[in-house]
DNA sequence: GCCGTTTTCGGCCCGACTGTTTTCAGTCG
């Protein structure tokens, strides 16, 4: 049988609803736990899962047995899963689980007793105030729920721009291939590198554009095609993916990728500044008032037309990049190459999936030139976090290998360590001051109120110990909500101490979001860009949290991880003895 | 379902919080 296109993402996403789906039909968690352990090793494959599973690599992996195997053969096969189709047949409460609050045994009881098995009847039933017919539910019970839904829906029927790149990185490529095709990218959302995206627009240049409809429409994994005109076609792709792809003359291609990157505010302003000056500019170019072609063929020529210098996608919100650009004080933005340290990462010595070893070795791969391991600490004992001995052995083994290493990659000895409810920092000050760097997190009470929460982070910091505040809001993207914090009251602090706040740009996270970078930019307190690495593929991943500073309007200067490994521990190196 | 092997069976990170509890089930990380 002829085998169909299926990415990793999408082999994924089909053992999470599966591992989903039987977690809520009351199968051993165990077993639900191995799919969603598989599912997360695919997801971070460095290649495509199908291509191992033809060579009999997959198997290799760990976390992937013959169960999984065969699941994955059998999506590549017939583009779906039986058991799965089956499942959501007999099982549609599963999309329960996905709010926060709601576990198996709350989906299945609601289902049950109230018939409750989509999250819109979970909304609905939670603001008529039904739940708290249920046992052990009440009014309050009920107002959590409501807040889950809104978390998740902020985010639902949007991508998370991991999910989204690589379909339109796919759709580019064959795109591009086809002979007349001048050029292709990606604009919209994804463009400007928003932390999620709706849906995925393509922009064409070609002078004929039915070859690029046809291609578009006929590529694998298409569902549907939603809408099929000349140079502009919609589809549906199996994932539920909406990917508008629109074709433009070769001389229309900057006026286009403008206008189709966005954002609608800032094309606003940008046509105002051409009223202003006689012109008008439209997709297919800038014209005068004699209805002149006066530019369109480069995006620089849009920005030209109107008096500005070419504006960076990430800035093009509204948010003051116009007014910067007409007085020259456009940031000059930090890139991904500046970065040369990770200052976040885990091993199997928590919950990591990669060793000491082979993190090191990646990173290295990945470019950086220092990084530090930051295991979690005891408090997480989910994590299996460390105590101070298993802390300390580990820094013995970082230290042999940083001599080994000979200076090719620093290895800082760090700890990602709790921030506990009462604001003191797991493991304590002594522990931590015999380490070359520490990032401090919250992990739990994650419900305080806004002031205690505030307190608490203000107080860790304070202890002195802190180099970095780490994922400082706690959001989770379409999933939990950031926690209730004053930011401005902790800037002030991580400003008074001399820590830096994290932008930690694990796609789920990255957090620091846009707006809190550029509050943190302004407070002047140093930012680091991290990844939060549990895998060494995540190691790879330091641009999307690039993007959402770039996003915030950093520089490189505003980012303390740009600097020489020198430079850097001058600036955080209050901690001595290093290896 | 995955894993390891002194193991092809019998384990599988487990402590803390929350709410509603009158002793703990459910959820989270």
């Amino acid at each position: 049988m002829h085998a169909l296109y299926v990415d990793n993402a999408a082999v994924a996403r089909a053992l999470w609803d599966l591992a989903e789906l039987l977690e809520v039909s009351g199968e051993p968690q165990f077993r639900v736990r191995a799919f969603r352990n598989a599912a997360r090793a695919i997801e971070s494959l460095p290649e495509p899962a199908a291509e191992m599973l033809r060579e009999g690599r997959l198997q290799e992996v760990p976390g992937i047995g013959s169960g999984v195997a065969r699941r994955v053969g059998e999506l590549i096969e017939k583009g779906k899963l039986a058991e799965l189709e089956e499942l959501q047949k007999k099982t549609p409460r599963g999309e329960l689980v996905r709010i926060d609050g709601v576990g198996p045994k709350s989906a299945e009881l609601m289902w049950r007793k109230l018939g409750i098995g989509t999250i819109e009847q979970l909304e609905e039933a939670a603001r008529a105030g039904r739940l708290r017919e249920l046992p052990r539910f009440s009014e309050k019970r009920e107002q959590k729920i409501l807040r889950g839904i809104e978390a998740f829906r902020r985010a639902s029927g949007r991508l998370k721009v991991t999910q989204a790149w690589p379909h339109a990185d796919f759709f580019l490529e064959r795109l591009r291939a086809l002979p007349g095709v001048v050029r292709a990218e990606a604009c919209g959302t994804l463009r400007r590198r928003r932390d999620t995206v709706g849906d995925i627009d393509l922009l064409v240049a070609a002078r004929d554009a039915a070859p690029v409809m046809e291609a578009a429409c006929n590529a694998p994994g298409v569902l549907e095609c939603l809408a099929r005109g000349d140079t502009k076609s919609s589809l549906k792709l199996r994932e539920g993916v909406q990917v508008d792809v629109r074709v433009v003359a070769p001389e229309s291609w900057g006026a286009a990728l403008h206008y189709f990157t966005g954002s609608k505010e800032h094309n606003v302003a940008m046509r105002g500044l051409a009223i202003q000056r006689g012109l008008k500019i439209n997709e297919y170019g800038v014209w005068d008032a004699e209805g002149r072609k006066v530019g369109g063929e480069e995006e620089a020529e849009i920005f030209a037309s109107v008096g500005l210098p070419w504006i960076p996608p990430e800035l093009r919100e509204n948010r003051g990049e116009i007014e910067a650009g007409q007085t020259g004080r456009l940031p000059k933005l930090v890139e991904v190459g500046q970065v040369r340290g990770d200052l976040h990462m885990h091993t199997v010595e928590t919950d990591g999936r990669a060793t000491l070893e082979e993190m090191v070795e990646a990173a290295q791969k990945a470019g950086r030139e220092y990084i530090a391991i930051t295991d979690h600490s005891q408090a997480l004992a989910m994590a299996r976090g460390m105590d101070a001995t298993r802390l300390r052995a580990q820094g013995r083994q970082i230290r042999e290998l940083n001599e080994r290493l000979g200076g090719k990659l620093l290895v800082l000895r760090g700890i990602e360590a709790d921030i506990l409810p009462d604001g003191s920092v797991d493991l304590g000050n002594q522990v931590l001051r015999e380490l070359d760097w520490v990032v401090a997190s919250v992990h739990s009470q994650f419900g305080l109120p806004r002031e205690e929460q505030t307190r608490r982070i203000v107080r860790a910091l304070e202890s002195g110990v802190v180099d970095v505040l780490g994922h400082p809001t706690g959001r989770k993207i379409g999933h939990r909500l950031p926690y209730e914090i004053d930011l401005e009251v902790i800037l002030a602090a991580a400003k008074r101490v001399g820590a830096a706040v994290e932008v930690n740009a694990y796609p789920d996270r990255l957090d620091l979001d846009d707006t809190h970078v550029r509050m943190a930019r302004e407070a002047g307190v140093p930012l680091i860009i991290s990844t939060d690495s549990h895998a060494t593929t995540h190691l790879l991943g330091i641009h999307w949290g690039v993007s959402q500073a770039r996003r915030g309007w950093a520089e490189a200067k505003d980012v303390a991880n740009t600097l020489p490994a020198s430079a850097f521990l001058a600036k955080f190196g209050h901690h001595h003895d290093r290896g």
